[in-house]
DNA sequence: TAAAAAAGTGCAATTGGTCCACTAATTGTC
DNA sequence: GACAATTAGTGGACCAATTGCACTTTTTTA
């Protein structure tokens, strides 16, 4: 009568664990701070052992960037299911520009972005996770272009559009920031004298 | 009699201590590999306690890199004291040039890539410390071109040429791959169509 | 020469992370 | 349904990096 278990027992157990440890250490981190908290109090609050919570995540920061997959995945996704038309270039540049407000108006995200914002450890591990997708929107960028893998191009490109974030983070007009790169992407830094050609003189 | 005590006794005696740290440390990790040395082992071979190895460096691996502001002011020396007539992408294409190459022939230097390239560890640290030039780079680029030190532009461009070494890193023809990516900044990706333009296929 | 400044010491404590031998639940199999 | 192989979880010892603290010694400075 149940549905069929498609998925064990065992692996449903461990997910709920997995879970358990994940809420207890956000809750933890925000209400005391990142590392006002330590491993123990967590595998305390999730009542496993440190042991067991070392076998799920594989660090500290990591229990605060829990679906990083689903970010690349979304990344890969822009790049193969854009409008037919569009360039990939200008499907990533709609893809940063819509993520960015989507973090930016989500009001749940708001004290999960000033945890990370405040807290150096992990700026420097979301920023590394962030840049490893380097690879795999590379290969989707090449995939596309029907190019080789290791094309300098497409890599050059994949590593540039995922600096695109850092770079305009904490700008007191980020869309525009977004935009006027993307633009330099497109067009090229074509100095002929020794000036940049910039938009907005500030 | 004594050369006058321009820099006093004190300087000195650090200077040197610091020294001999940094000294024992390659030495060692050089010796044994980066994680087979303790910093114990390290203020042992120093003759000094762990504390005092703290207060000069701030961390394991900072014991290996010892001197990235010199790399740092290369970097801005090569936009500033650059040959009159020459653009501001072009003096730092011929810098990440020469610094390849010069890294890449000293044989002395070897040993030691050797070393951070085989120790995870090392080359995050190697990468976030090179990143973090960008807002130095930023700042002379924006000096020199005669804008705003916050300009997106010249942000932008500092954070992408930082990127390339580490971008072409471990390529069968780095200089060509280089000059490649150099192109790319200069006349950007403009692709019409779903093209790269690419000049080696493959 | 007295005293402020700063380098260095020694040691205990904290903390992230690993190791290992062991229990117990789950699963596949006959 | 019993049995053996997996595998999640345990608990606690253990390691190494890093910090804090109270203290000594040297150098500088007034």
């Amino acid at each position: 009568m149940d549905t069929p278990p498609v998925v064990g027992r065992r692996e449903r157990k461990k997910a709920a664990t997995r879970q358990a440890i994940a809420d207890a250490a956000l809750e933890l981190f925000l209400e005391r701070g990142y590392d006002r908290v330590s491993i123990r109090d967590i595998a305390e609050a999730a009542d496993v052992s440190t042991t067991t919570l070392f076998k799920h995540f594989p660090g500290k920061e990591a229990l605060v960037f829990d679906q990083e997959e689903d970010r690349e995945a979304e990344l890969i996704a822009a790049v193969r299911q854009r409008p037919a038309g569009q360039g990939i270039v200008g499907a990533l540049r709609e893809h940063v520009l819509a993520s960015r407000l989507r973090v930016a108006t989500h009001p749940l995200r708001t004290e999960f972005t000033d945890l990370v914002d405040s807290t150096p450890a992990l700026q420097e591990y979301a920023e590394r996770m962030w840049t490893r997708h380097t690879a795999a929107l590379s290969a989707a960028i090449a995939d596309d272009a029907g190019v080789s893998h290791d094309n300098i191009a497409c890599r050059a490109l994949a590593r540039f559009v995922l600096d695109i974030p850092v770079l305009t983070r904490g700008l007191r007009d980020p869309r525009t920031a977004v935009e006027e790169v993307f633009d330099l992407l497109t067009h090229g830094w074509h100095l002929p004298s020794q000036r940049l050609h910039v938009h907005n003189g500030d």
